[in-house]
DNA sequence: CAAACACCTGAATACATGTTCATATATGCA
DNA sequence: TGCATATATGAACATGTATTCAGGTGTTTG
């Protein structure tokens, strides 16, 4: 009914995807995680002493990258080693940490 | 103790910041009002049909958004018009809606 | 095989977060 | 001045989320 501006509203559901995509981001330990994986692959106990965290509670973190695709897993022997899954992420957790790191 | 690795590893104060402002962005209703915000000024009142949401859930959220410095407010009448305080913020969304886009 | 190790998982818990509701403030208008 | 409009605010509530804890699976090693 009400058409009085045609401004770059964003569809409600690229909306939602893009507020998950930034809502997996949110987190320090989450972030501390994928910061240690750009140009590295590391088994979960690392990544755990990394973010500060239990296994426990890494694993869950990385179960959630996983799910968002963000990391992937690889199995060797009993250790499990994670890597970036998706660059683009790289790209925004670099431009993220520019931004607050000159202010 | 362990000087196994020199990783890229982020200062944990910097993880806890850059995660501050993903989490700001992790939020379906609020990527609506800063995506119609980008190139325009907006009152409340619109910006809450934006985001289809009720105007005091709107300015709750106008109000976290001020605190991260991600917007800004003008007072004009009785009416408080928004716009983008954080130019680098255009950028990061802008990246999310193109890597969520096509996919 | 048994024990140690690396990781995963579900339930429970504590805390954070978004919305609603009632109310307050402030401006414009009759 | 009195009333409607636009926005802000705090408390209450419901939902989401990160961690811990207690186990469980699979793998290596003695």
């Amino acid at each position: 009914m009400d058409e009085t501006s045609n401004l770059s509203r964003i569809d409600e559901i690229v909306a939602v995807h893009v507020a998950e995509l930034f809502r997996a981001l949110g987190d320090a330990s989450r972030i501390q995680i994928i910061s240690a994986l750009i140009d590295n692959e590391i088994n979960v106990g690392e990544l755990a002493k990394i973010a500060g965290i239990s296994e426990s509670a890494a694993s869950h973190q990385l179960r959630n990258l996983r799910q968002m695709r963000l990391v992937k897993s690889r199995k060797k022997g009993r250790e499990v080693y994670y890597s970036i899954d998706d660059d683009h992420i790289t790209d925004l957790i670099q431009r993220a940490i520019d931004h607050v790191a000159h202010e």
